[in-house]
DNA sequence: GAGTGGTCTAGACCACCTT
DNA sequence: AGGTGGTCTAGACCACTCC
């Protein structure tokens, strides 16, 4: 059944249904992706309807459809059943995005170090671990306590504390013997299930307890990343507190620019290939200074970032 | 056309077409997701064509398809025109995702900061800057200095410098009158596109030239964040590298887990819903300490992350 | 050339939202 | 109740891949 030349039938684009023409829904899509750009559709505006559309484009609903989702997939429309599509940006919106598959991309520690588990010890929370943990003061709560080592290297690069809920007490035992994450473990053990990680770095000073930790002076740089595992109901499944001495560790991440929403995400999908990661690597390199002068003499201030 | 009572006749779901079970395609999705994750098909291998699982589910060829466009974008298997549907995953990839829509969200500060520059010269690389740029040292680059400062505070909490290419030298002049991100001029005025952000975090202690800026004494703890602003075509663009007094300053980012890919991405375009916003806030809050202390002495090591 | 997924049409029932 | 998107069927041509 030769295709009825539509409204579209002047357009080209690759591989194709009926008579000679090539897809259809790419260029439906563009004309409605241009359209919403030029601001033709206000925000929360609704779109023509499916069926509007099928009649100005000579299309079947199908394909209509498969232009939509297309708009969907970038984010610029949302649909509903009986609703109707709505117009919710006008640019695809691009993100810089960090993406990490595994907790070690986040940890960024190498496979080549392990964690010398010093005690695991009931605590009693006081105040500002209160604070930290969501938690009343007088609360018992679980603590771990160990330092992370990497192979040929004699001084540990991190000290870490970790606080769980004390209904996890039953795996005290099995935590020796565990080589995933421990949040991991959490996960499988007790059916909880990590939605968010919030962290937070910031430098501080080496308090007594972590300087003889981690053979350092009293008083030196450290950076310290605490790692909040939270639940999807918003419960604390377990705070992790790692202290690292200035020296010897340092945070890095990529961020990669790219539209958010499934449709380049989709095109990676479209074959394999090399799958993208990102999180970057690991221990310190070798420590690096530089003179900083200023000479002139401009001023001015603006709210402007990097 | 009562649908015909195909192997699936007994599924249920939602909602629905021709007879009365509900949409099939998510039973079908649910099928092929378990088998998969049961190991039935091995990396690498493909699954049966549309046509054989159209068979076997006695669905229309649009109705396995559907299902089929799920596992894609779950990450499950790639497919291409003439080759099949390959299996590429058993598990849909799970990853915490740190997403940021505007550099603000990145740099995290608030609308109540400004820059005050304090400078923009000409500089010449040295050998430490050199490693840092990738760039060959005796080469002139571009370096503004500036505090960042927050409003209601004497101190600045941010002691910036920012290196450019000694192309960029044009707009020097602009940069007073900047209100958006300096990466964000570069892009608009010379056609360059950051593709990427690469985030270096660390703790450092202050040399005499960041001290005096600061107002803070020499040695004391910094958080020293350095950004590199990468173009496409790997060029480096601009480096941001701030100094922040450990008391003033910390950074935070919250990590959200979600499959990769069109699945649950889209779902957040079915409609609109709060749309999820990431990174963390601001300025430092008031500074925490924590007494830590270990009585337990069970010992072990494990490979084991957070 | 046979097989596979990509795209298309035409018509249909249904669930949901708006009116 | 009417409109809208969600899902489904049945049949078709095409481009691409692999043998």
């Amino acid at each position: 059944m030769s295709r009825p030349a539509g409204p579209l039938s002047a357009m080209s684009a690759g591989g194709g249904a009926g008579a000679g023409d090539g897809p259809r829904y790419p260029a439906i899509m563009r004309i409605l992706v241009e359209e919403i750009g030029a601001g033709r559709y206000a925000l929360g505006e609704r779109l023509p309807t499916e069926h509007d559309l099928c009649q100005r484009f000579g299309a079947s609903r199908h394909t209509v459809r498969e232009a939509l989702r297309h708009l969907k997939d970038m984010g610029l429309i949302a649909r509903r059943q009986g609703s109707g599509s709505v117009i919710i940006a006008h640019y695809p919106e691009q993100r810089f995005v960090n993406s990490i598959t595994s907790l070690d991309e986040l940890v960024q520690y190498a496979e080549t170090t392990w964690l010398d588990v010093l005690a695991v010890d009931k605590i009693v929370v006081d105040e500002t671990l209160g604070t930290w943990l969501r938690a009343t003061p007088g609360e018992p709560w679980l603590r771990l306590s160990a330092l992370r080592r990497v192979a040929g290297v004699r001084d540990p690069f991190a000290y870490t504390e970790v606080f769980m809920p004390i209904a996890f007490e039953a795996l005290v035992g099995e935590i020796g013997a565990e080589v995933s994450a421990l949040y991991a473990m959490l996960e499988r053990r007790f059916g909880v299930r990590v939605a968010k990680i919030h962290q937070s770095i910031e430098a501080v000073t080496a308090d007594a307890n972590v300087a003889s930790r981690l053979d350092i002076v009293s008083g030196a740089p450290l950076l310290r990343i605490k790692r909040c595992y939270v639940a999807e109901d918003g419960t604390l499944i377990e705070l992790a507190v790692n202290h690292h001495p200035a020296d010897r560790f340092r945070y890095e991440m990529t961020l990669d620019r790219k539209p958010v929403g499934g449709a380049l995400v989709n095109d990676i999908r479209d074959w394999p290939g090399p799958n993208e990661a990102s999180a970057t690597a690991d221990r310190r390199g070798s420590p690096v200074h530089h003179a900083t002068e200023t000479n002139d003499d401009r001023d001015g201030h603006t709210p402007c970032a990097d």
